[in-house]
DNA sequence: AAAAAAC
């Protein structure tokens, strides 16, 4: 692929933040070490509020597991051991003195930081600018303006340094708005399109706030109890691996700071999760089951949340998650909306969700990035034709024509667990080197799947709609939805595993024309916003299926997408003549009209070996 | 109907 250009094109961009982090570093080395409050020590009872008086003689019973403690004794407030002179346990954060902000931080730990960054891909493909195209609305009263690049924004030095470490170099347009959103103290619904850099978007706002306001006051847990868990900042999202994802990244940003990110999921024993949160936790990323779970054993309280994100909201009102999200939200110790900030992140914009953003979020800004469920037009699309009894042999033929490898990983969807393993055992027992992910398999099992995935151990993934959101792998040049979900949502969510951060890729789908009638208006919709051909067979489809299902008006996009009826960000940017700039491979054996960026579609589909009429 | 998420 053209990682060059995109490296190259970000080059100059990017010197700009690091020369200003470097410069940043400087001013901050001999800072002064003041009153520091282990990560442990704070939001809990009879702390000394930050610059409180010295204790010099810390407390060895500190170190009993907090959870099993019963009264606390009198918290202690170490000074700072010099920097430079050992090695800076991780925990250590950043040296706070409440008149001055951060004055100095830990020195940098090369080992670290090798591991924290390693992972962190380059930030921005070849079509990244092409964000600059994409239409961005944003509503709501007092609407603040956006920044355009990192260093207009009012951000925290490190924060600034931690960024150009991970290699972001400019904005998307969701960091674009919600950094200054945030800043302002704004609530924020924000839909933005897969792979626009989500995640960063509301770990950047709220770091920096979280940065800039320092450690909060320490304070009792509910009852006066001080053996509770109070983070600051609350992240929900709805699976474990994207959950483990988004902590991942936040370590990347909070690195050297003085907030500790903690992550909690279900499916692994909670003794390292409850070991973790003891040491104290200021941002915990969460899915619902298992912060439930640890809120009813009085692990966590959430009476300290001051910022709320729901990442994948559209996801969190499935049956089942609803109920868990109004109890986390709604019925535990979370301070109402006027006291927090409250951050709901998606790429799409069901009806269903303006519910929940109405009974969560006090007068928030509405910003859609492109096209409100739309798919990215950085991805190719190509659907075929091809009934139930065909698909495996349709499948080794994609795989044998276009191999997965290190840069090629290709992502198979399929829709249910049991499928999901035989396929994966089929193709395995075919020499295609496959893992399989889903609900079913236990945690080490997913992750190890998902592991070698990523690493190119085994260059195919066959997964469920567990994989089909969020997930930022790397590489993903190829998404096959072996079976199409019976949500278009969920397509577009399973698309865009590839394409993301302005680097292309391609989605090649089997339409099954006995069984996916229900999706086929909404389906072709879904390829004349991304600017996609539309084969022949499936207007076919459409027409001979013009009642019934989802389709027709409103059925997706923007039509339900603001309020009132208002449509996100209509302008179909992808007409651009440049767009078109992805030369793909060759067409492939299975014929089936039209190969890659062909740009003719070839026949309809013919009678060949599938398709033909019904 | 299936998938996800707690033990």
């Amino acid at each position: 692929m053209s990682s060059n250009s995109s490296q190259q094109q970000q080059s100059g961009a990017g010197n700009g933040v690091a020369d200003l982090a470097q410069g940043m570093n400087r001013m901050n080395l001999g800072g002064d070490a003041r009153s520091y409050v282990p990560p442990h020590l704070r939001n809990r009872s009879g702390a000394p509020a930050p610059g409180g008086a010295l204790r010099a003689t810390p407390e060895p019973r500190l170190l009993v597991p907090l959870h099993r403690a019963g009264t606390r004794p009198e918290p202690v407030v170490r000074i700072a051991p010099a920097s430079g002179s050992r090695r800076v346990p991780r925990s250590v954060s950043a040296y706070w003195d409440p008149r001055q902000g951060a004055t100095s931080w830990p020195p940098r730990d090369e080992r670290l930081e090798g591991s924290l960054y390693k992972s962190a891909h380059v930030a921005t493909g070849i079509n990244f600018s092409k964000y600059d195209d994409i239409p961005i609305e944003a509503s709501g009263n007092d609407v603040p303006n956006g920044i355009s690049k990192f260093e207009e924004a009012d951000l925290d030095p490190l924060l600034i340094e931690n960024i150009a470490l991970a290699n972001y170099a400019t904005p998307t347009p969701v960091q674009k708005y919600s950094i200054p959103i945030v800043e302002a103290g704004r609530d924020l619904m924000a839909c933005a399109q897969t792979g626009s850099g989500k995640t960063a978007g509301f770990l950047f706002p709220i770091l920096n706030e979280m940065f800039k306001k320092g450690p909060p006051a320490p304070t009792s847990g509910p009852g006066g109890r001080n053996n509770v868990v109070c983070p600051m900042a609350l992240i929900l999202s709805p699976t474990r691996e994207l959950t483990s994802q988004i902590y991942d990244e936040s370590k990347r940003f909070a690195y050297r700071s003085w907030v500790k990110p903690v992550v909690i999921y279900g499916g692994v024993p909670m003794r390292e999760q409850s070991y973790n949160l003891s040491r104290g936790c200021d941002l915990l990323v969460a899915t619902p089951g298992r912060l439930v779970d640890m809120m009813d054993r009085g692990y966590v309280s959430l009476r300290h949340v001051k910022y709320l994100i729901l990442d994948e909201a559209d996801r969190m009102l499935d049956m089942g998650f609803e109920p868990q999200i109004r109890r986390i939200v709604e019925q535990m110790d979370m301070p109402p909306l006027e006291e927090r900030v409250t951050l709901m992140f998606s790429a799409t914009f069901p009806r269903e969700i303006q519910y929940l953003a109405r009974d969560f979020l006090g007068d928030y800004i509405f910003l859609s990035v492109g096209r409100v469920g739309a798919a990215s037009e950085n991805v190719t699309q190509q659907i075929v034709e091809v009934y139930e009894n065909e698909k495996y042999d349709v499948l080794l033929d994609i795989l044998n024509t276009e191999p997965a490898g290190a840069d090629n990983l290709t992502l198979i969807f399929v829709e249910t667990k049991r499928n999901a393993d035989m396929l994966a055992n089929y193709l395995y027992d075919a020499n295609f080197p496959a893992a399989a992910i889903h609900g079913d398999r236990d945690q080490r099992e997913r992750e190890r799947a998902l592991y070698s995935f990523r690493t190119a151990r085994t260059p195919i993934l066959v997964a469920t709609a567990v994989a089909a959101r969020g997930l930022d792998i790397p590489n993903v040049m190829h998404v096959v939805n072996y079976d199409l979900p019976n949500d278009i949502d969920d397509y577009v969510h399973r698309i865009g595993r590839t394409g993301r951060a302005g680097n292309t890729g391609k989605a090649t789908a089997f339409f099954a024309p006995d069984k996916n009638r229900n999706i086929v208006r909404e389906l072709i919709g879904i390829l004349r916003d991304a600017n996609q051909e539309v084969p022949e067979f499936l207007e076919r489809a459409a027409n001979e299926y013009a009642f019934g299902g989802r389709g027709g008006f409103g059925g997706r996009g923007g039509g339900r997408g603001g309020r009132g009826g208002r449509n996100a960000a209509t302008r179909d940017f992808r007409q651009e003549a440049d767009y078109k700039t992805y030369t793909p491979a060759p067409r492939s054996a299975y014929g089936n009209g039209g190969g890659w960026g062909d740009d003719s579609w070839g026949p309809p589909p013919s009678s060949g070996s599938y398709g033909g009429g019904w």
